[in-house]
DNA sequence: GACCTTATGTTCAACCATGAACAGAATAGT
DNA sequence: ACTATTCTGTTCATGGTTGAACATAAGGTC
């Protein structure tokens, strides 16, 4: 017994307010989701040899060549050391290049190698496999509107800001 | 300058065809939203020095009183161990009580203490204050809309598995 | 009972992510 | 030119998360 959750004695008479709420309610369920499909996508990399960060790197280098570190980390609202720690793991493995920028002697400018596009474009229909199934659970005007509303939600998160590129964070 | 992203010569000319699917586009929108609410949660919660995978077993425990580690581990998405690391730091802070179940000798029940209670429902009241910003953002009808696509989506990915309890993950 | 399989919780080593402190380079003001 | 401030990337100590291996307990079969 037991085995799912023990929906026996728990459930505890009085429900707690919050499950009323329907904002709540659905914000939960967006999250869970999140974190199942974060799951299922680091699943499914593991053939690549790929964790989702170095995934979301990669998607960014396609989109903005030449990005500093920094930038970088900016988009995928990460800190800075941890592009000192990834970026040397995906340069060993040649898939990802640092050059010094001439005009700027602090930045360093990251491109995607060959080998490094190849397999971003492996990574990158792995996880629009995943997508695709799971946004085709919803009609075309579904999907808009969710997007519409986590667009809003993030652009009210960031304070309103009114910058217009969009590579951003994959996960 | 530099200080926003480089719009400068990036954008390397061809877009990348996955832009083009409003499946792919609309889901980074949803993780996007996702890891900015989760970091602005984080960052209330320090007010009263919890994280936020503290709050997550608060939640279900309040929902939930006498849950065994392994169903909660369960709930979460998240290994055994990570309770067994979790859970004696708030039985050091007495908000959670862990009592061994007298017909199981193996398991653990957990119960919130009168003071962890207290604490979840301050929590609670921040989480609850995050979503309804957010969500109030959107029509009560969008949010429903929005609710609904997330559950379809992890029902899909739990295996189309039939229970009914969900209190779960609150990230 | 003896045996095998499954379940619960713990330990441990490995890996990630973070933020503070740092060094070097660019920028602004004077 | 000089100084102060800001910016880029790195280092390092800390803490979080994981999965494999383990010990103990339960359930099932003979």
């Amino acid at each position: 017994m037991n085995n799912k959750q023990g929906a026996a004695q728990d459930s505890a008479v009085e429900d707690a307010p919050m499950w009323a709420n329907p904002r709540f309610r659905n914000w939960i369920a967006v999250a869970r989701a999140c974190h199942l499909v974060q799951q299922e996508l680091a699943r499914k990399l593991k053939s690549l040899d790929l964790k989702t960060p170095h995934l979301d790197i990669m998607v960014n280098l396609v989109r903005s060549p030449g990005i500093s570190q920094q930038d970088l980390a900016r988009k995928l609202f990460v800190g800075r050391s941890n592009m000192t720690m990834l970026l040397p793991q995906l340069e060993k493995r040649d898939l990802v290049e640092r050059r010094p920028d001439p005009v700027d002697r602090r930045a360093l400018r990251l491109y995607l190698t060959t080998q490094g596009e190849a397999l971003a474009k492996e990574a990158i229909a792995i996880q629009a496999g995943i997508i695709d199934d799971i946004m085709s659970l919803s009609t075309p005007e579904e999907c808009e509107m969710v997007g519409d509303c986590m667009r809003r939600i993030a652009d009210h998160l960031l304070g309103h800001s009114d910058d217009a590129d969009k590579t951003e964070n994959t996960r």
